[in-house]
DNA sequence: ATATGCATGTCGCAC
DNA sequence: GTGCGACGTGCATAT
């Protein structure tokens, strides 16, 4: 771990080389402008910031308000630090689609160079996908006599394809499509379902239905699933989370080691 | 702007009471572990982070790869430091949703509060507004002989109400809905855009014409644009930007100072 | 407060 | 690489 108060243009440079070489994370406090060109493009005047470069080429430009970062560079970037007149410039550049980040120092009040090791394990509980388990676990918290059969169904759609949630039959027999929401259901997720709903009608003569799943609705998409005939049904991703839990499959998705 | 270099967590806490006071950016650089409830529950085991805390009250916990911070509380939480047996604990809460995110150090690298001044201007182009305001300036980009009447034209669609990017009249005299994309068209934006020209069918006897405009457009996109009689436009964001610059509205779209 | 749609969305998965 | 949909999406905007 490095740390550089007040450095020279040159003394950052320094550092920066070294962070690079040494995969280490990059922290810089400075006065800086910023332009982005690519996908789109920006400028940013001078203003105090805190510029996080990580190891795996990721930049990531924050104003000291907001939760998002001002302009930022994806990871798998390539970095260039450059002493010019004005004092020190950060390059990232990512090709394909070719995209360009220009970060130049009017002063630096601080630069850190830290090499991070972090093997920690990350588990994500209560998602859409644990609430798609909780219903083949329990079908009946969608609707008494719901059998699935499959989980995320590949569908040929009228333009391509898509992927219905969940797949199976209600007490008479009736095919049933199931889109599931993790947070409210929208008048998109609506039109989704009738898309899958239309998708498997075209190839059974059975009759379809569509439920859509989700803590809550919107009063337009409520109208709307009305009107396309389709059915909602409220389950809270923590409701879903407990079902989960007494079934002995309290683990959750792990989503990244 | 203070630094400490492998506090204890009685200094720490100490400088994050100084930083919340002084409305200052705290960073922590350290060992720790990390848990969130919420709108969903996640737990990061043990490893090297850091975590900034802005003064709107907005946290990010990092990990050394990856754009995205892997936990976070938005702008508005409420912070609060604690010191435990087993080390310095971070609090972040927020009321409605109710949100809590904990981070416990195990070790502390290096706690640093910094006082930041940034009133730069913030300025973005090329953004969809943008192309839809070069579509203004420029009809025939779209269509020779295309007269647009209205942009962000709100509709009364079946169940609720929508916006179309755009409304206008071709050479011929038909009704055009267009739909305007700044990134590759998919199936979703045709879909919409679908909505919109049955929403304006409902209410005039002309015949209603549909275009998505967008700088590429997926394969299945554009089959279901053709299955359902829509037209697709190619038109990239920085094409568009260079209409109004050429224009003579090139300042582009603000959006932060 | 709720609903709607954009975003330099990012990310992971399936093909 | 392309297509697709989730995301603790975040965010601005309009009602």
């Amino acid at each position: 771990m490095k740390v550089l108060k007040q450095p020279s243009a040159v003394e950052a440079h320094a550092l920066i080389q070294e962070a690079v070489r040494d995969s280490a994370l990059l922290l810089i406090i400075g006065k800086c402008k910023v332009e982005y060109v690519g996908r789109a493009s920006s400028k940013l005047g001078l203003g105090d910031r805190l510029v996080v470069c990580k190891p795996d080429g990721s930049l990531l430009v924050h104003r000291p308000v907001g939760y998002e970062p001002v302009n930022w560079m994806p990871a798998g970037s390539y970095l260039l630090s450059l002493v010019e007149e004005g004092g020190l410039c950060l390059r990232s550049v990512r090709r394909k689609p070719f995209e360009e980040l220009r970060v130049c120092f009017n002063s630096i009040y601080l630069a850190i160079a830290a090499q991070l090791i972090d093997e920690g394990e990350f588990a994500m509980y209560a998602s859409e996908e644990d609430m798609r388990r909780a219903i083949l676990i329990k079908p009946s918290i969608v609707e008494e006599g719901f059998k699935p059969y499959v989980k995320e169904k590949r569908l040929q759609l009228e333009g391509g394809e898509g992927y219905a949630d969940l797949v199976g039959e209600d007490e008479v027999g009736n095919l049933v499509v199931i889109e599931v929401k993790r947070a409210r259901v929208d008048r998109g997720a609506v039109l989704q379902l009738k898309q899958y709903v239309d998708a498997l009608a075209l190839r059974t003569p059975r009759r379809v239905r569509g439920i859509i799943v989700g803590p809550s609705i919107t009063k337009e998409a409520s109208t709307l699933a009305r009107a396309l005939s389709l059915d909602f049904k409220p389950l809270n991703p923590r409701e879903a989370q407990k079902i989960l839990r007494e079934a002995g499959e309290g683990q959750g998705l792990l989503r990244f080691t």
